[in-house]
DNA sequence: CTATTGTTTCAGTAACTACTGAAAATCCAA
DNA sequence: TTGGATTTTCAGTAGTTACTGAAACAATAG
């Protein structure tokens, strides 16, 4: 509870011996507080809820460790929900929990790469939508196959199909390739494939 | 009302006198409702809805021209449905109104080529999702000029605010011109993005 | 014009998702 | 141990979105 034992860091609540993450100047809050905003209503594209978003955008681009409470009060929201959105944030990789030395309070901070979180969100919504999609397509090509059909095979109706099916599975698998890239290549900065994009067009 | 009117149409309901649209055979009609069932899962990946999902996907897989109640008897949805995401996929523009000599029913088909409907919908997500976003984050980095700051342009959470929202700034630029690219060059079949992508990797 | 066929709109409701706040569980220091 | 600090869970609720069905509207034929 006192000032006195907190060595370490410069500015402190008097109240809670907690450090003072949030920025003061209202120049800066602002600043912060429009990217928030866009950030969390473009959550959509992301398939992330506009909280998580808000929250995500917080760690972002305060580029601190943030604890549980420095979001509830900057967001405002409840500590159900500020707990169970970190907690989805850190499932799907994009933000870290961290300790700090001697404090029993868990901090969490955002990845600092934007390629790298673009990454892990690419990959991991492949794996859950595209891929069970592209299955499906290979399964539904099969069962049209003229072996499986007989006389059938050969009806209008059947033929149009899998055409169509033809052309969705071409579509899909190569734009499963296409995110295999970024989802292999993307460490840091700019990959493999945003640099030949770039150079060739 | 009466059959001998419909010369046209090799099959009609006797009931109704209209051309009979959908697939009769069980192996076909099976192989359909997986793919629409599954695409309409995915209508999420899209930033469109279950119902309007499994519509377009009825129109794309059939591949014919169907009307409202085609559509609300294979997909047990009402007719109010049926008409609002019609029109909804028609403002996308990803299927088109039809009309049938001497009919006055309207008909619906689908766009036959996969690009083409990527392109459409990647365009208009770029234009009214990552536009707003990349447009808020330039007018953050310029509120956060040295200019605009006076001695605050050296405060150690003003640097990282900008130095995160340089980040986001380049990521955005390049993924919107990788988006330019799809939506300016496909028309049909591969576009020159992915060739170059196929052949480069 | 009226009857008929087909389309659109929309108020009400069902289904779903996100959020709160408080209680329960967990964790660590003493 | 126990006690206080912190986190997690969850039942209930608020808020949102999707859907229905019926009524209003539009278009055409007779």
């Amino acid at each position: 509870m006192s000032v006195a034992q907190v060595i370490e860091e410069p500015a402190v609540e008097p109240e809670t011996g907690r450090p003072v993450p949030l920025p003061v100047d209202p120049k800066l809050r602002k600043v912060q507080d429009d990217f928030i905003r866009k950030w969390g209503e473009m959550g959509a594209i992301w398939g992330i809820n506009r909280t998580m978003a808000e929250i995500h955008a917080l760690l972002y681009i305060t580029g601190l460790p943030l604890c549980t409470d420095d979001v509830m009060d900057r967001l405002h929201i409840s500590r159900g929900n500020a707990s169970m959105s970190l907690r989805a944030l850190c499932d799907w990789g994009i933000i870290r929990r961290m300790h700090r030395r001697g404090e029993r309070r868990e901090y969490f901070e955002s990845l600092g790469d934007v390629w790298e979180m673009f990454s892990i969100i690419a990959a991991e919504r492949k794996r859950r939508e595209m891929d069970p999609v592209l299955e499906t397509i290979k399964n539904c090509i099969k069962a049209l196959e003229p072996a499986n059909l007989g006389k059938l095979a050969k009806d209008d109706a059947v033929v149009r199909t899998r055409e169509r099916l033809d052309g969705m599975e071409e579509f899909m698998s190569v734009t499963n390739k296409v995110f295999q890239q970024f989802v292999g290549n993307a460490k840091s900065g700019l990959n493999k494939v945003v640099r030949v994009l770039l150079k060739a067009l």
